[in-house]
DNA sequence: TTGCTTACATTCATGACTGTATGTATACAG
DNA sequence: CTGTATACATACAGTCATGAATGTAAGCAA
């Protein structure tokens, strides 16, 4: 095979990395060999060897074109004075990645297999814990939401908002989860908005 | 090896399940092996092959382990006429489970392995349809203790009770998750139960 | 143009892991 | 007491998968 250009190298980076996510998928993470990934991607072992250290390195080059995107997205509709008042902020954020999820294959795969194709032992042990990370900011973020919902007077509970910014975030979490499980999008794709829209209803004040 | 008797052959079977979870937990399903098991079960894979007729069905046994009678406790806490309001129902039927992972090492290890440690393909898919399944049966559970919590006025929304049961349903799923996922107890283990509590305080008309 | 580096392809040695086939001693039925 | 089925252990064959080693042609700088 010929020499490419520096150019011609990066666009086969992608290649492999958008081959690993359609392997992965497809065999789990596990058992996805570096062959069946040079094989989508339509090169040989040598090319993914020369570009990635390993499997794992493949796999958090991947995690990286969704979980970077997704938290700046989060602090763009949870930014203070965006003409939204706190809970619906809330409600857009959340809102926004589901409409994301439905539109964007890519970040959908990309969910799906580090929710139920991807085990996390040794190397994946820390990917965990840096999600875990990425969570505890976001509940962060959504219970200064909630502070400022307070303030404002439009929160119908009496919890705290740190009691309210955890409940949410659990119920997005399982949320996310059972949206990626169910696959023919009976129980919840189909209701996800609705479910979310229920869940912030709750706790705003009715007038 | 010796022939054994029919409850010696039994207990080794028990021996051969619980090593799998072990191992299971360790390595992962996928690069757990059935020598691993056979050695940590103090026996040779001719024994393990005896017993179940590859992986995937030492898998579901462990599974039915804690699945099967998760079900029934469920419908005893959540049973109509046993002495609690529906809501104090709902909060006992999950923090019972919450207190079961405390105290049960086998079921917690379980739970860590369907969540983190198992990649759904291939035979595997099927169980997650399975567990989709029983997910919804305990949402209905759930929603008829929601339904009988609004005929008795101690509701505090205006949500449908159906609505209701899926925000419960999603927030104890993402709490089970994030349980798990949480080795070190500080964020969720230890707050658990209240997070369950306010949950459902959330509900709760304020005299 | 030369020579070094890049971007792969090819080959090889090695080591799991699986499934099955076979061996074997004993429990148990009759 | 004897035959058969049981409950394993052992041995074997075949298939992948890995990582490293080596090959090679072309890009690119001087």
């Amino acid at each position: 095979m010929v020499r490419k250009t520096k150019e011609d190298a990066e666009l086969t980076r992608q290649r492999i990395i958008d081959a690993a996510r359609e392997v992965f998928l497809a065999r789990g993470v596990s058992r996805s060999t570096l062959e069946h990934i040079a094989a989508q991607a339509n090169v040989t072992r040598g090319a993914v060897y020369w570009h990635f250290e390993n499997k794992s390195q493949i796999f958090y080059a991947i995690r990286d074109r969704v979980f970077l995107p997704l938290i700046d997205r989060m602090d763009d509709t949870l930014a203070v004075g965006n003409g939204y008042d706190p809970l619906t902020q809330i409600e857009n954020s959340l809102c926004d990645t589901i409409h994301e999820l439905n539109e964007n294959i890519e970040m959908r795969q990309i969910y799906e297999i580090m929710m139920i194709k991807c085990e996390y032992v040794d190397d994946f042990a820390a990917v965990l814990q840096q999600t875990l990370n990425n969570c505890s900011n976001i509940t962060e973020k959504i219970q200064l939401a909630y502070e400022r919902a307070q303030y404002e007077g439009i929160l119908a509970s009496n919890l705290t908002p740190n009691a309210l910014a955890l409940d949410t975030h659990l119920f997005f979490s399982g949320l996310l989860h059972m949206w990626v499980k169910d696959l023919d999008g009976v129980r919840f794709r189909f209701q996800a908005i609705d479910l979310v829209k229920s869940h912030i209803n709750l706790r705003r004040k009715t007038l």
